[in-house]
RNA sequence: GGUGCUGUGGCGGAGUGGUUACGCAGCGGUCUGCAAAACCGCGUACACCGGUUCAAUUCCGGUCGGCACCUCCA
């Protein structure tokens, strides 16, 4: 029975999806105007655990990723530049090829943690037609107004709007430190299209009501939603960010539109912090997937280090914290070998599968505890067999057999069997120089061996 | 200022009203011809002050920290 923490209630609850023949998921997706960095990927990490847990649960996933490629502007006062405008004048590249570099990169990076793809990637220019008519609905319904710059959507006709994030609009200071229109109606109020005005410069246009525009950046998460999965969905999942805006606002326009509930449950990440900083481009602090590597650690290393911590919990990032993570790493690879080694002669006894699997999915579908999970693994590792590393690895895909290399598991094996017996035999005659002399030999192509009881096996250093 | 989260041994990090995970690092030991990144063992932690309770790290209140969001963000 899986268990998610469902942030509206702010409780733990038992998930049942409408139908477990397809799992309806939408988790919010990057604004594709620079790189992508590990803060980001902590999100998509996380929610892949999620799809793999649904899986093995026997739920089969349905999940939509958007990619927001217009209309984010660089302020949630709905004022402020377009971040990709912006992005393509910094590289001196146009909007539409800011966007498609970007996207190669994302999918690139996703690719490379070996993440489940979604069912569909949903680039939010694709969905301009279904957005405008989603925006003729609010109006029709009477949720929006017009100002000088754009068509609003009017909070304060929607009394439960302040329930999902359970805001205190009252308290909210207007204006504190973001310069609001002062044509907008209620403070919480926000642009689902935005006007351009004649001699504005913004490349990505469409013309609705008989003027130049673009959408709202929360517009498109309610537009794909509606579009491609249908409302109420069983998960919607994002970072803990969007929850008082961004979420507050997706509920609000598809309340408006179509007086429906946006999802039945909803999941919140927790944000990377690195070196105790939030990860920001003015602190200079940002990480890419391709600074791990240039360190000589694996993405996977990442992976593992993101499991030993809660999805829920902040986690503050360290190079030397990555280190243990893949000290940890390695030692599974390595109990992995020896569980394979084993079974191409005198398997371990397959009894130990399924209480092992059990005993993890239990843990997962604890509010997807992997840090638990993680300590079951370290307490069994040395008597799990080779399937029980299979389900290990349907479940963190860690690829914890990367450093083999191109070799595969039975060719390396066969080789340096020969290896292990022509030492073996060595050691019998007392031949220990011949013997040492093949151990040395190993340990320079990083491998190391085994003595025990059972026999040599062979490990990577 | 508002809102939310949080404070666990050297570091990281789960969890629990009473049997005190797990990892990394460290130390000690075992196996071994010698070794070992292999195995075993060790450290006796839960910010502080009250309260509830037979019993609190775990519940409640307060104090003092830390962080995040309210600015684009996952």
């Amino acid at each position: 029975m899986l268990k998610l923490y469902n942030t509206p209630k702010k409780q733990l609850e038992t998930f049942s999806p409408k139908t477990p023949e397809k799992v309806t998921i939408y988790t919010c997706g990057p604004t594709v105007y620079s790189a992508p960095h590990i803060g980001n990927f902590a999100a998509y990490i996380y929610w892949d655990l999620l799809l793999r847990v649904l899986k093995k649960n026997g739920f089969t996933p349905y999940r939509v990723l958007n990619l927001t490629d217009v209309g984010h502007l660089t302020s949630d006062a709905d004022s402020g530049e377009d971040k990709l405008e912006k992005g393509a004048k910094r590289e001196g590249k146009t909007v539409w090829e800011i966007a498609d570099t970007y996207i190669d990169l994302f999918k690139s990076d996703f690719k490379k943690l070996n993440l489940l793809e979604p069912e569909i990637w949903a680039r939010a220019t694709d969905y301009i037609e279904d957005s405008k008519s989603l925006v003729e609905k609010l109006i029709k319904n009477d949720f929006v107004y017009e100002t000088s710059d754009g068509l609003y959507f009017d909070t304060s006709k929607f009394p439960a709007y302040a329930d999902f994030a359970h805001l205190d609009l009252n308290h909210a200071k207007a204006g504190a430190r973001v310069k609001f229109s002062s044509e907008k109606k209620n403070l919480s109020d926000f642009a689902v299209w935005k006007f351009i005005k004649p001699g504005e410069n913004h490349t990505m246009r469409w013309d609705f009501l008989g003027r130049p525009g673009y959408p709202g950046w929360h517009l498109e998460c309610s537009t794909i939603i509606h579009k491609e999965l249908g409302e109420p969905i069983d998960i919607h999942a994002g970072g803990i960010d969007h929850i008082p805006v961004h979420h507050t606002n997706e509920i609000a326009q598809t309340f408006g539109a179509f007086k429906t509930p946006l999802a039945y449950f909803w999941l919140h990440c927790n944000f990377l912090t690195i070196n105790g900083e939030k990860v920001s481009k003015s602190l200079g602090n940002i990480l890419t997937l391709n600074d791990l590597e240039k360190n000589d650690f694996s993405v996977f290393d990442f992976k593992l280090w993101l499991y030993q911590g809660h999805y829920r919990s902040e986690r503050n990032f360290t190079f030397s914290d990555l280190e243990a993570a893949k000290n940890r790493r390695l030692s599974w690879t390595n109990a992995y070998l020896v569980s394979l080694q084993l079974a191409e002669k005198a398997p371990r006894p397959s009894i130990k599968t399924s209480e092992f699997t059990s005993d993890l999915l239990s843990r997962l579908n604890d509010d997807l505890n992997s840090a638990s999970a993680f300590a079951l693994i370290d307490e069994k590792k040395e008597t799990l067999s080779a399937p029980d590393w299979e389900y290990v690895e349907d479940l963190f895909s860690l690829n914890l057999l990367e450093n083999l290399k191109s070799d595969s598991f039975s060719s390396l094996e066969a080789s340096l069997r020969e290896k292990i017996d022509a030492r073996n035999s060595a050691r019998l005659k007392k031949d220990f120089k011949t013997a040492d002399a093949l151990r040395d030999e190993l340990l320079t192509r990083g491998i190391s061996l085994l003595d025990t009881p059972s026999g040599t096996f062979w490990q990577l250093v």
